[in-house]
DNA sequence: TTGTAAGCGTTATCAT
DNA sequence: ATGATAACGCTTACAA
């Protein structure tokens, strides 16, 4: 059998025995058409199994109706949930959402800056997760519109929808030194993104507040993986009970979990001899045993809101392109923290 | 500032002082340019910053260069190993994938078919996941090649991408019933699904095998939810200790944690009191407590393998589009099993 | 080796 | 209310 050609506005046009044009007004609502023509390219469209060609439409309408996501993977939940309200609020507005993925084992800036400018994405929602710097985003705001969530770049302000981490650090932090903990570490994120910078602040302050020297508490470097996190608890928990950490404040769940796994490796009770909190709260942070105390950061609404505020932005008047405020983070208490076994 | 209109290949060929046909042959290496030629065309496009529209391209060359990923959902950590697989497999060839997932309060085929004819997506690769009628699937497969993702159609063979569910289900059946587990029921999958029917043939051949009667075993319909695994775990388990299960064989590591998780509430011990398995090896069951015995599923290369396959499909000639063979599915010998309490 | 010109399938401007 | 017709930016015979 002979594949057919797919039809085009031309055939249903022929088909329903109207201009070009007439068929172009009926399906796109512009121009006035008299009912009993429409009704004809109506039957004509379904006969002919017609639909518009996409490609054709973009390069006329100069808009692809087509955004990016870039998310350093999606096997993180935090990554995923985002991803799904991105798809969301993108799906409501009939707009497609193509994943990028940067590679880790090339420059990808310049990738994704040239597909933004090739015009098949009409803008970008940016999360660089894991390192990424900050100049690369700023390269990649010149070829369009660029949305960054879960990420900030202080000096300049694009638009970004972040949720307050220093606070929840600061909040989960407090609840650490109210148990008593006097000697804690932190295992934080790469120093180069602004959710790490946040975390570690909101952690100082709630140490500062407990009175103790912020200066005297280690900071370890890890990189918000899982892995990094197991690394760095062994490090930090190398010295003998007495002298060691009570408490491991951790930057993201996967790092925790990374600690968690190191300690019941390590014969290390969690939380009777090392109390340890997250952030995050993955969906599986509630299934660990101890269940994990850590930071919600609303994940889906972040998405959802930096692809809406994308829209903002590619359709002025529309709406006013600010309101993408500060997003709360909230406690979560469970069960990874507990007062230390020797006090003081 | 006027914001200056994008350069075009006209721009470029003017600023190269050649022919538009001279720049398109530099820049898809196709016919012969002169060296000296050339380069001034190179200059002229790092110059100019220019990148080709990709709706031109698509259009001219009746190829979006773009395929379509279709997920249930993101957040279940198998699918999102799937789409590694498949971003990676399509990254490779410079293709670019969009994210395709159907909102659950719509009839989403005619939607998702209506995308595929508009060229806007080559082709597609479909995981359904849960529930979604097989007939739905071959209607959307009329507008344009579909490869399935761990689901089969059995009477038409549709290319698709599955590992041996029955085997692998079978194999971690006969481990439990190797402790001696006489009682045991299943939670399977919703059973309009291959695996779900896969999984289950195997737990009885393997129950056959030991010598059971596999009318007696209690087959309890989920939906691959994490809910669904706690509800139905619930409803299982409800007899008198002496009666009851003492194994249960959930279909997937979702619905196995949702049992665990009525377990714990309900202060029944895992495994002491009952054993417990599941299927896809996620990456969260081997944090749970017990750590959970499963059949891993070889995701992202499922993922893989099924873009690949879709991009046989596409261009004919390059390679046979066979060779989407089983893959296996591996038994993972973990903690969730032991012999039950009361041997018999 | 280089250039001219005819589409690809739409949308939108302008007459009618 | 309807219909020619000119773009949109690129690829590709075909001519030179």
């Amino acid at each position: 059998m002979a594949t057919r050609r797919r039809p085009t506005m031309k055939d249903v046009a022929e088909h329903a025995r109207v201009s070009l044009s007439t068929v172009s007004y009926v399906l796109n609502g512009t121009g006035p058409v008299a009912p009993e023509r429409r009704d004809r390219v109506l039957d004509a469209v379904r006969v002919l199994e017609y639909s518009p060609n996409g490609s054709a439409r973009s390069l006329k309408r100069r808009r692809a109706s087509t955004i990016g996501l870039v998310v350093p993977e999606l096997t993180n939940q935090f990554f995923a949930m985002v991803a799904e309200g991105v798809q969301k609020a993108a799906s409501a507005r009939d707009v497609l959402v193509v994943l990028v993925v940067p590679d880790a084992t090339e420059q990808p800036e310049e990738k994704q800056a040239t597909l933004l400018r090739s015009q098949r994405l009409d803008g970008v929602v940016y999360l660089s997760g894991t390192g990424s710097l900050p100049t690369a985003i700023l390269e990649l705001q010149r070829s369009g519109p660029v949305v960054l969530v879960d990420e900030q770049i202080p000096g300049f302000d694009l638009p970004a929808v972040v949720c307050d981490s220093r606070r929840g650090a600061r909040e989960v932090a407090r609840h650490v030194f109210e148990h008593g903990h006097r000697r804690v570490a932190v295992i934080g994120g790469p120093s180069a993104l602004w959710t790490a910078q946040q975390r570690l602040a909101g952690y100082r302050e709630a140490a500062a507040a407990a009175g103790l020297d912020t200066d005297e508490i280690p900071v370890l470097v890890g990189d918000y993986r899982q892995e990094s996190g197991a690394r760095l608890a062994a490090q930090a928990l190398a010295g003998p009970p007495g002298t060691r950490p009570t408490a491991l404040l951790c930057a993201n769940d996967l790092m925790a979990i990374g600690a968690l796994e190191h300690c019941k490796a390590a014969g290390i009770r969690v939380p009777q001899e090392l109390s340890l909190v997250g952030f995050d709260d993955l969906p599986v942070s509630g299934l660990l045993t101890p269940r994990l105390t850590t930071v919600r950061q609303p994940a889906h609404d972040m998405g959802f809101r930096a692809a809406t505020a994308l829209f903002d932005l590619l359709e002025p008047g529309d709406a006013p392109p600010g309101g993408l405020g500060m997003l709360p983070a909230t406690v979560q208490l469970r069960d990874s923290v507990a007062p230390p076994a020797v006090p003081g």
